[in-house]
DNA sequence: CACCGTTGCCAACGCTTGTTGGCTTGAGCG
DNA sequence: CGCTCAAGCCAACAAGCGTTGGCAACGGTG
């Protein structure tokens, strides 16, 4: 088998599996040493999102977690397994319907803002949107994710053309992490949290509640 | 010297330069045939653009305009110095003293939308947002033609606070794009233009005009 | 103690990539 | 015709990559 050109794209479901039928399938959550597994993701996330999937190694990643990259395999698998393991985000999705509908926006923003800023965990969204730039699967992951997280609260509230209210609030948040957190627009990647929320806020208040064209 | 890591980082100036003192420099605008040159050069934007910068392989370049790919090399040099050739914008500076007040927002959008719809020529777009998000010498680039493309124009209106408005408009802008031609969020990507320019221009206008916080 | 599964490292394989140098072809010109 | 020079192709190089399989150390269990 070896290197078909690492595309990360469908169809390379699961070709690892050791040839003896037991012991646990190395993909998806084999528990052969939490701490190890720990900090190979941890290794993996942070490598992910500096450098981007093609020009993260493997061999890399196991130096910072100080391991053999061959372990790395053996613990998920394939690079993209890795990458797969390392980058599920934990959705916490933002409860509208508990702020007055003039200040939906601001709390849209405010809490994607405060999330990236806790630079512990914004390493999936960087690392998730520097590949989803180049690969078509992570970009299936991420319309998934904006769909969960933005157009799916919307819908919640009982609007009709939620869709076109989450897939414009998701461009303008996707520009702003991209503009802030990896072009490092100046002055947006140095303004306070709180001003960037008090710009950007009333634009996604209009995206929320503005007639159909 | 051979490979190294094929950084697209600065420091690899020009490693071409054929032995013999003599003929033209391969890197910048060596005339060898015009039209070759133009073929690789559609050939490499488009590869570019769908592909991103590692994903791209000069062979496939080759292929594409119908020569070997050390043609390329003799051409451009490098991976590099072809996408650098590939990708340098002919930057259309919109005059936004021409609209009124009220209608600036609404001109940027645009100006943008449209020419990007121009798919003959949006690839030069696309191809730098996919590399600029994994190299820090492309995004450099794009800061730039965020500065020159609508920080300028602002600034040109005599408004202070042009850098950070400037900033926002191209954090929203480049979401925009990122939304629409990269990750095709639904229904984003399959709006026509103008509701497009509609939905969005208010926000740009917010930004140009919204008082300080 | 003997057995065994786990954890890890080492060395290699096969492949792709950017890049180079030499060869062939063909046109222009004395 | 014979020479030159650009344009092009072919074959190879050196390196890095993901990935694999075998082997050493160790800890628990009979």
């Amino acid at each position: 088998m070896a290197r078909m050109k690492d595309s990360l794209l469908p169809g390379r479901a699961r070709p690892a599996q050791r040839r003896d039928g037991q012991g646990p399938v190395a993909g998806s959550g084999g528990p052969r040493s939490a701490g190890t597994r720990r900090a190979i993701l941890a290794a993996a996330r942070s490598t992910f999102a500096a450098r981007g999937y093609e020009q993260t190694t493997i061999r890399a990643v196991a130096g910072q977690a100080g391991i053999d990259a061959s372990m790395v395999m053996r613990y998920f698998g394939s690079k993209a397994g890795l990458f797969t393991a390392a980058t599920t985000m934990d959705l916490v999705i933002p409860d509208l319907a508990v702020a007055p509908a003039a200040r939906r926006g601001e709390l849209i923003v405010r809490h994607f803002v405060d999330r990236w800023e806790d630079s512990s965990r914004d390493d999936e969204l960087i690392a998730l949107l520097r590949t989803a730039v180049t690969s078509e699967a992570v970009a299936a992951q991420l319309q998934a994710a904006v769909g969960q997280l933005i157009t799916g609260p919307v819908a919640a509230l009982g609007d009709d053309r939620a869709a076109e209210r989450g897939a414009l609030i998701g461009a303008q948040l996707l520009g702003l992490a991209l503009g802030r957190y990896i072009l490092r627009l100046e002055p947006l990647a140095s303004m306070a949290a709180a001003d960037v929320v008090a710009a950007v806020a009333p634009s996604v208040q209009r995206y929320l509640s503005r007639p159909p064209p």
